[in-house]
RNA sequence: GGCGGCGUGGCCGAGAGGCGAGGCAAGGGACUGCAAAUCCCCGUACCCCGGUUCGAAUCCGGGCGCCGCCUCCA
């Protein structure tokens, strides 16, 4: 069955063919570091990660790009502030970064470029982008002309024409064209600065993703990623400096998020409405928000609340739940005869997972395919099935919480020594009938954090 | 003003012309010493008004409401 995405450009699902046969050079527009991020920025990472773990599970080779910008007026105006060195504070926020992504499951992408540690591509990019007359410099700065790049407005669907009419914002004087864009800026007094054929300065934002984009993945991606408020200008503009430059398309598949909204309202540093990874994880297992994330469309908006993340901790449970009874029912099926009804069920579960995911990565729908099978599995879970079809169904319901990077951490682990004794007493109590001594070891377990339940099938344990 | 998106049962959330996804909650039942878990049953939902069609939540037209982008932004 064919991958098929919903492609910005153009607004249709297409099928997803990489250009080259079982590669996919995949870019997602990273962070910029000047201090924490909140859980809105951290959807796209999420939503992304899961498109990168979804190829790689269908045998696509994926390298995955993701820069961090660490040159720009947030950035230098966050240095003052803390007194610290550009290079100095975009370390610090790197590591902030990657301890929540650790927290949320995202992987690391194969490359992590930084916009200052790549100069000489981004001014090679600008020269050649001069060269070709696609660009015009003001003293010491670089514009790109958007009027000599045919196609501007592509993407968005924002023509240069069209935005005079409601332009909120200054028109600088010294632009040939009000929507054309830095590439370069001058120099100001005590700014960061490298050196260039044009003066001292540094690049502007949106001719770093361009450089190293091309430099890692070649001059057409097949993946280019972000949330959808980076639309435009951003995209439209790397697009333009890019196919400018080259002269072939830069991107063959654009992906875009929808926000994580707080109180219908977008989650937004500017807006001041924002919680971050560590706040949220005061309160909430990191898996749990990760299963809030992915259990919208990555397209849709999303809502934040208390209660909705109540809600993916208890829906979460009820997935580990199953998997910790497939556990169970392995020493118990030991010698059983295998059963036909099973295996189609898993089968049954594996094709909607998959037509869920080929859909455009639609999450929802593959966790519905998910509970479908735990159903199953609750329903089966005393009958008769061999070992091999009880480690079928956990490895299935691993790799498809796997993809979605659920149902990994948490193992339950092995029962100690001492647990199992008391487990072991406990069960003897009952024999006994001697309902106060059981009730008094359940409870004691249940302070030191195991739970027990007595089921037809035996006692079955779980941490909480 | 331009561009884009959204409006589904108590809540969340898929679907996109024809047997009412899935999760959470509520109710009923089974199981059970209790607890927990689990299973079964239980909902005639698609913002409004027109139209197309044998048939529309799904297509078309017109409204209303909300959100995003057009300025830094995942």
């Amino acid at each position: 069955m064919p991958l098929r995405a919903r492609n910005t450009l153009g607004g249709a699902k297409e099928i997803f063919k990489p250009l080259k046969n079982g590669e996919v050079g995949m870019y997602v527009c990273g962070p910029t570091v000047y201090r924490e991020l909140h859980v809105g920025n951290f959807r796209a990472f999420v939503a992304f990660d899961v498109v990168a773990r979804y190829l790689r599970s269908r045998g696509l080779r994926v390298t995955k790009v993701q820069n961090f910008t660490d040159v720009d007026d947030k950035m230098i105006r966050a240095c003052r502030e803390e007194n610290l060195s550009l290079a100095d504070l975009a370390d610090k926020y790197i590591e902030v970064y990657f301890r929540d992504a650790d927290l949320l499951g995202v992987e690391r992408a194969d490359v992590h470029p930084r916009a200052t540690e790549h100069l000489p591509e981004i001014i090679d990019l600008c020269a050649t982008l001069l060269e070709r007359g696609s660009a015009y410099r003001v003293n010491g700065d670089l514009y790109f002309a958007v009027e000599k790049f045919h196609s501007y407005g592509r993407l968005s669907g924002q023509t240069p024409g069209e935005r005079e009419a409601g332009a909120r914002v200054e028109v600088d004087r010294r632009k040939a064209n009000p929507a054309d864009f830095a590439l370069w800026k001058g120099a100001k007094p005590g700014e960061p600065a490298w050196e260039s054929p044009w003066g001292p300065g540094r690049p502007g934002w949106h001719i770093e993703c361009s450089a190293m984009a091309m430099k890692y993945l070649g001059t057409t991606l097949d993946i280019h990623a972000g949330g959808a408020d980076l639309i435009f200008p951003h995209h439209e503009n790397e697009i333009a400096q890019s196919e400018a430059s080259t002269g072939v398309p830069f991107c063959r598949c654009w992906l875009h998020n929808g926000h994580l909204n707080l109180e219908g309202e977008k989650m937004s540093k500017s807006l001041g409405n924002v919680l971050s990874v560590d706040e949220l994880t005061k309160r909430w297992e990191p898996e749990t928000i990760r299963y809030f994330l992915v259990s919208a469309h990555y397209r849709a908006p999303l809502n934040y609340s208390p209660e909705a993340l109540e809600t993916a901790g208890k829906s979460l449970e009820r997935l580990r739940g199953a998997l910790d009874r497939l556990k169970d029912l392995k020493q118990y099926a030991a010698g059983k005869e295998d059963n036909p009804a099973p295996a189609e069920v898993l089968d049954r579960a594996t094709r909607s997972y998959e037509a869920a995911m080929e859909d455009d990565f639609n999450t929802p729908a593959a966790l519905a395919a998910m509970f479908d099978l735990v159903r199953e599995v609750n329903v089966r879970v005393d009958a008769a099935c061999s070992p091999q079809l009880v480690s079928r169904a956990e490895g299935t319901l691993r790799r498809m919480g796997g993809i979605l990077g659920l149902l990994g951490e948490r193992d339950r682990g092995e029962l100690s020594a001492e647990f199992a004794a008391l487990v072991q007493m406990r069960e003897s109590a009952r024999r006994r009938r001697d309902w106060a001594e059981a009730d008094r070891i359940r409870q004691e377990l249940a302070g030191r954090g195991i739970h027990l339940e007595d089921t037809p099938g035996g006692v079955r344990w779980k941490r909480g």
